[in-house]
This record gives C-alpha cells, sequence and structure tokens, in this order.
DNA sequence: CCAATAATAT
DNA sequence: CATATTATTG
C-alpha cells in the first residue's frame, strides 16, 4: 500500500516537475518573442496566457491530483485563438508552431510548411531580420506595423520615395574603410526589415513559391526595384570585370553582383538605361573639337570625376596635355593612362551616374569572388574605351 | 504634363 | 539577349 502510495507520489512528483519545466520553457519563449511584442502582440499573449494557465494548474492541481490535462487547457486556448491568427499565417507558422508543438495540439496541422525546421528560434528570427536587402530600404517611420505577409503587399502602398533619402543618405555617407554594405545591413536590420521585400523573393530560399497571386496578373506589375547607388555600385563593378558595358551579359552581371532576389529582368533593364546614357548622352555638348571620344568624366574606383581632377593625382606626365592633342597624337592616351575603364561617360542626365558615393574599394568580400574594382582593375577596359565603336 | 526609369513585350 | 514598348513615378 505505502509503497503504492510512494509510487504515486513520485509520479505526481514527476508531473509537476514536468510542468513546471513547461513553464519554464513557455518563459522562455516569452522572454524571446518579446522584443517582436510589437510584431507578435499575439503570440505573445498566447504564450503568456498558456503560462498562466499552466500555473494555474499546478496550484490547483494540490487538492486534486489528477486533473493533470494542464496541456488540454492549453490546447484550447490554442485552438479558441487559432482562427483568428488565422490571417496571420506566416507569424503563426514561424512562431507560434512551437506552442502548438508543446501543447500537442491535436489537430496539429501538419502544412507542406511544416517542414520548416523548427530548430533554432533564435537563428531563425535572425534570418527573418536578415532577409532585409540593401536595395530596398523602408523608410517607414512607423515601425509598429510590419508587413509580414507579402501577400498582401499590394496593400501597402505606403511611400516608396525612399530612394531619394537613400540617395542623400549615400551621398552624405563619406564611407571610409569599412564596407557600409554589411555593416549597413546589420546596423540597419530593424529598419530595413520593416520593408516589405519585393515580390517576396526573399532571401534563404525562405518561399521558392512564386506568390503571383493567382488574381489577374495584369494588376500586379513588379514592385519598382530601385536602383541604390549600392547596388548600381556593384552593378558597375561587374560591368567592369565582364569588360564593359557592351560585351556584358546581363546574365554574368546578375550573378558577378551576387546579390540575391536580383532578377535578370532587372538587370537587363538596367543595363539597357545604362547603355543607353553612356552611348550618347549628350551630342549638344560636345561641340567641341573632340567629338564624342573624349569623356568629360572618367571613372575612377567607381567614381566619376573630372579628368582634370583625375589627371592631376593619377599621373604624371602625360596628363598636362588636354585632349585634343592626345587625340591628334594618340588614342585616347589619358584613358590609356586610367587604368579604370573610362566607360564614356558624357552623359550629362541629372542622376544617373552621377556619384556621390566614394566608395572605393568597398567592395567586398562577397563571395561572388573578389571583386577589385579599383585602379588596377581592367586595364583592358582601355580597349573599350579607346575603340570609338559607334 | 513631362522626363526619367523600371517592367514587360517582342 | 537586345530592343521596343508600356507603365509608373517624381
Amino acid at each position: 500500500m505505502m509503497i503504492n502510495l510512494n509510487t504515486k507520489a513520485n509520479v505526481y512528483e514527476e508531473k509537476l516537475q514536468k510542468c513546471q519545466e513547461y513553464i519554464d520553457a513557455l518563459e522562455e519563449e516569452r522572454r524571446k518573442i518579446q522584443v517582436f511584442k510589437r510584431e507578435l502582440p499575439l503570440c505573445l499573449k498566447l504564450v503568456t496566457q498558456a503560462i498562466e494557465a499552466c500555473k494555474q494548474q499546478l496550484t490547483f492541481s494540490d487538492g486534486n491530483e489528477y486533473n493533470f490535462h494542464g496541456q488540454s487547457e492549453c490546447s484550447e486556448q490554442t485552438s479558441s485563438e487559432g482562427p483568428v491568427l488565422e490571417e496571420f499565417i506566416p507569424i503563426k507558422r514561424l512562431y507560434c508552431d512551437d506552442e502548438d508543438q508543446l501543447c500537442k495540439k491535436p489537430k496539429s496541422n501538419n502544412n507542406e510548411i511544416g517542414s520548416m525546421n523548427n530548430d533554432n528560434k533564435a537563428s531563425k528570427n535572425s534570418d527573418w531580420l536578415r532577409s532585409a536587402q540593401l536595395w530596398n530600404q523602408s523608410p517607414d517611420p512607423t515601425p509598429k506595423e510590419v508587413q509580414y505577409s507579402p501577400k498582401i503587399e499590394q496593400v501597402v502602398e505606403v511611400k516608396r520615395d525612399v530612394n531619394g533619402g537613400a540617395f542623400h543618405l549615400f551621398k552624405e555617407k563619406k564611407s571610409q574603410g569599412h564596407a557600409h554594405e554589411t555593416s549597413g545591413g546589420g546596423k540597419e536590420v530593424g529598419a530595413a526589415a520593416s520593408s516589405s521585400a519585393e515580390t517576396g523573393e526573399s532571401s534563404g530560399g525562405g518561399n521558392g513559391k512564386s506568390n503571383k497571386q493567382e488574381k489577374e496578373g495584369q494588376s500586379l506589375r513588379k514592385q519598382r526595384r530601385s536602383w541604390s547607388p549600392e547596388l548600381h555600385k556593384k552593378f558597375l563593378n561587374a560591368v567592369q570585370q565582364l569588360g564593359g558595358s557592351h560585351v556584358a551579359t546581363p546574365k554574368q552581371i546578375k550573378e558577378l553582383m551576387n546579390v540575391d532576389g536580383l532578377t535578370n529582368d532587372e538587370v537587363k533593364s538596367h543595363l539597357q538605361k545604362y547603355r543607353l546614357h553612356t552611348r550618347r548622352p549628350n551630342p549638344s555638348t560636345n561641340h567641341n573639337n573632340t567629338p564624342q571620344r573624349q569623356p568629360q568624366f572618367v571613372v575612377v574606383g567607381g567614381l566619376w570625376v573630372p579628368p582634370q581632377q583625375h589627371n592631376s593625382f593619377a599621373s604624371t606626365s602625360v596628363s598636362t596635355s588636354p585632349p585634343p592633342a592626345t587625340l591628334s597624337n594618340g588614342i585616347c592616351a589619358p584613358i590609356a593612362t586610367n587604368p579604370t575603364n573610362v566607360q564614356d561617360a558624357s552623359m550629362s542626365s541629372k542622376q544617373f551616374f552621377k556619384n556621390p558615393i566614394s566608395d572605393d574599394h568597398v567592395s567586398h568580400s562577397e563571395g561572388g569572388g573578389g571583386v577589385s574594382n579599383s585602379l588596377v582593375t581592367s586595364s583592358s577596359d582601355t580597349t573599350t574605351a579607346s575603340l570609338p565603336a559607334h
């Protein structure tokens, strides 16, 4: 008898302990999502409720030992809230799964998404945050609501004049040594995270599914991609490496840039514009003796600078000779001098390649292969410059 | 309303 | 992939 009681008590103890552990786990969980309480208010609430419920179970269970379905209650709550949460599918999947699991919710919807590794939530969180990309910065001054699901993106018309801001920002940014790409990305994660990401390709292979709304295909044009200076810089680098805008092919460029979420079409389009602009931006200005050949600006390490300046610090002898002279005797001597490719830059278009950015070799450590864009890069490009082509 | 520029169609 | 056209945005 006593033995029996003893074991019973033991079992009970054990259950109590388990319950306590469960509560602990829940609390830890809550602590984790505390950070996202704005984004996941319901989730937080849910967990809190669960904790309370379990605690109550603990206290009450003193009297009636066996109503140990603390969990059942839990699941009840979950299920009750479940429907409400349906609208926040992504969140639920991402963050509330754990609870579902813990609660051993009977219905346990094993969606295909279930394949998602539920393991380290922490890393998942960061992943989620990391998905922010450098070109679409959502300035969204009101962080309170983040759009998690790309599906409702059309609702978020918000302001997309962000670019302007970005540009200014970069302009001001004298970027010293450090790569703003990474650091910036990391630092601004919070802000960037609120971005709705374009069509939702998202990074880390989140949803491979084409989330094209099955609505009328016409209505959704892809979100305009804003070519931030950073992005454009990468583009330039890629183009340079490939030996000029005319030989570079969109696909190659895209791959060289190694920017995820960037599509061929986007690169193509940008390349098109780039070519247009590099070709003969402003014929009228060119009425000097050396027509189109002599660039008004040369690019140095990604910088557009007036030739004089460039010469001044770039070279010694030839520099003094004015463009016309060089043309008469030699072919674009100055250009040759300048190792960096001289994209014919006569474009006077206001903004296209106005180069506020001073980023010499900021260019990274990207996985795609080191890009040394600096002066040493492609002297081969001089060929491009030298041959008038068109 | 126009120019610029990105997306899409050819 | 290159161009042409169309849509969108400032």
